[in-house]
DNA sequence: GTCTATATTACGATAGAC
DNA sequence: GTCTATCGTAATATAGAC
């Protein structure tokens, strides 16, 4: 818990800190103290970086939520067969959380008892749907095997992406990378959704 | 949150309520004054029925462990081929997982800052070992795909039956059932998963 | 079985010295 | 930029009346 590290700190640096002991006990379940104790100053200096505890929540969760967005804004994302546009973004969706894992991992562990988070989870229903109307419309293209049902294959899809953040762990001997397991999410994913198989 | 209930509670009533909260709030998020609240009951009263915050995770853990462990012992999840077991117990998991959805939920997010909690990450974890020794038993045998690594295909089925307790919610209008909801996993990973597609 | 009142500790945040 | 000391509040839990 009592990391050691000197030479002052910057927001961006003691978020990365205080995001990784947010990761391992929870936001609610980490204390001001739990931070200074990791971070190796006192309480109180951290409040000179940030306003308070919030605000690196808040500095996270958004940080997570460009990272998914800019996905959307891709050309992939928006050019093409409804279908491939699905697969790119699932694909890249991976990769982003795959890179930004701590981020995105605080992010959907949420559970919307601040503004914050609040806030945090009506951007990324938003993410959600946007994703969810290219399920659709690739449905309607005559891409996707009907004998699942729509909604139920998106929850499912986003499911199984969003479970990486859960056992992903970037410094495991032989790991996969992000595109190795983007590939494989794909690959299992889209064997059961493509009508092609 | 304030929820209307007069008439005496027994340990099971009000970790009935105290789930609740818990899922709503996340455990570490809720107070003794949130549950008495919800409860309709003050505070103290509260602790002559239960010891105390952590009983009330201990009971719903372990109610969700157990829950989990009896599909293990099933006789479908014991004999046959290894590829009709896994998909067996996949399929009862996700029913156990509906049917005791609060109590999985809980299991499932819990962070390890207590001895309930570690306890609990602990037995989920020997869950997971079981049914991962039957997918590795039934790529021995052949059965399943080799283009996707077996750790990988673990995790991702594990990712796509656990989300469910993101999204399932019992009374909305024209939901799945657990049946169906399990038969939709099942197509949906197997397809992805067996040699034959 | 439930209550009010309270003990005790932990929390987020601030004041002010260096 | 970091510290010690501290404020005010909210937390878990207990005491004891009814």
């Amino acid at each position: 818990m009592t990391t050691a590290r000197r030479d002052t700190y910057t927001p961006q640096t003691l978020l990365e800190v205080a995001v990784r002991v947010f990761n391992e006990r929870g936001y609610d379940g980490t204390s001001m103290e739990h931070l200074s104790k990791a971070a190796g100053i006192s309480k109180s200096s951290i409040y000179h970086h940030v306003a308070g505890k919030e605000e690196l929540l808040r500095r996270a969760v958004n940080r997570a939520l460009d990272g998914l967005f800019a996905v959307l804004s891709e050309e992939h994302a928006r050019v093409g067969r409804a279908v491939d546009r699905l697969e790119y973004v699932t694909r890249r969706t991976v990769e982003v959380l795959v890179d930004e894992l701590p981020y995105v991992t605080l992010l959907l562990r949420v559970r919307g008892n601040t503004d914050t988070e609040r806030w945090a989870m009506e951007r990324r229903r938003d993410f959600d749907h946007q994703v969810a109307a290219l399920l659709k419309e690739a449905a309607a293209d005559g891409d996707l095997r009907s004998d699942v049902e729509l909604r139920l294959a998106t929850r499912l899809l986003f499911g199984m992406i969003n479970s990486v953040v859960e056992w992903y762990r970037p410094d495991s001997r032989g790991a996969a990378d992000g595109a190795e397991i983007a590939d494989a999410v794909v690959r299992l994913a889209f064997a059961g959704l493509r009508t092609d198989g």
